[in-house]
DNA sequence: TAAAAACCCTTGAGTCGCTACAAGGTCAAG
DNA sequence: CTTGACCTTGTAGCGACTCAAGGGTTTTTA
């Protein structure tokens, strides 16, 4: 099959899976005499597998351990469960970070419950004082914006 | 006083600030005989203002309105309170989204209690399933991991 | 059968919010 | 006069894509 029907079946799109190919998670495949990608059921259990495990949001570099395990079928797979523990313990911790953080903006949201001219806006007050936030989130944990994993795109 | 100090006092580093500034969200400033940047308490206050709105996990743009507000203190700041509002929903939406995601990793993490063959770990077994997670998370949410907001290094 | 549409190719750049480096200029103290 | 802290510009990198330009190939349609 060619690239674009991997892409349908896989949930994924063109780009992604020539990006997968270039960071070395998908192999290199086969192609057509007029240079086309040509996979076979393999390359799509192993996409789907990543899309998975992207859609539970490890990275790249977790995925490519998970994928060696897959492969070395006697090895035992303790690094498995520990990159799984690691994993969910940051979803856990970014879960409380994204509480207090709710509740830090409803207070603010409170400062200000109408419309009216800026200079008197709470919201604007509150944040123009010191002391919200010195210190404020811990490394290694992202935005509430920014790129997900995003479905390709369904025609309108 | 010069970039450093300016860095020192907002909680911030000294790369960010020009980066910055490149960024508009903070006014040129004056420069020194020997070319140095030079900064008054007003870029004082702008900086604490972004650095709080960031600790809040808004992206700079949403800061660039809220600053504008900042600036236009007879317009009606309805604008900055629906700017909140959709703030806050971003962040619910992705605690929701972080708490069924806990509950699959959670499941998946069951299914391997062990250390055994790869070949039998039940959660990459898990993972090679289809219908784990078909249409996975909507648009405009980040992952687990990624670049927070870094407090300026401390020295050791 | 030929043109049009749909698909594919490579390369390179853009996204966000920084961070880090390199190669140099400036300034105060010893 | 040298050291070292501080500053300057410019550039490249992160993660995980996404998109655009400018082609080539295959399939569909007239």
């Amino acid at each position: 099959m060619k690239i674009g029907e991997l892409a349908r079946l896989a949930g994924s799109n063109v780009e992604t899976i020539r990006y997968y190919e270039r960071k070395g998670l998908l192999p290199i495949p086969a192609r057509s005499e007029g240079n086309y990608r040509i996979y076979g059921p393999m390359h799509q259990e192993r996409l789907t597998f990543i899309r998975h495990c992207r859609g539970l949001d490890m990275t790249l570099d977790e995925i490519r351990t998970l994928l060696h395990f897959k492969e070395s079928p006697e090895e035992n797979c303790g690094e498995v469960n520990r990159l799984l523990d690691d994993h969910i313990g940051h979803v856990v911790h970014r879960i409380g970070e994204l509480q207090a953080l709710e509740k830090q903006l409803q207070e603010l949201r409170g400062r200000c419950p109408d419309e009216r001219r800026a200079s008197t806006c709470g919201i604007l007050e509150g944040l123009s004082q010191s002391g919200i936030n010195e210190k404020p989130m811990e490394n290694h944990i992202p935005g509430v914006h920014g790129t997900a994993l995003k479905s390709p795109k369904e025609p309108e």
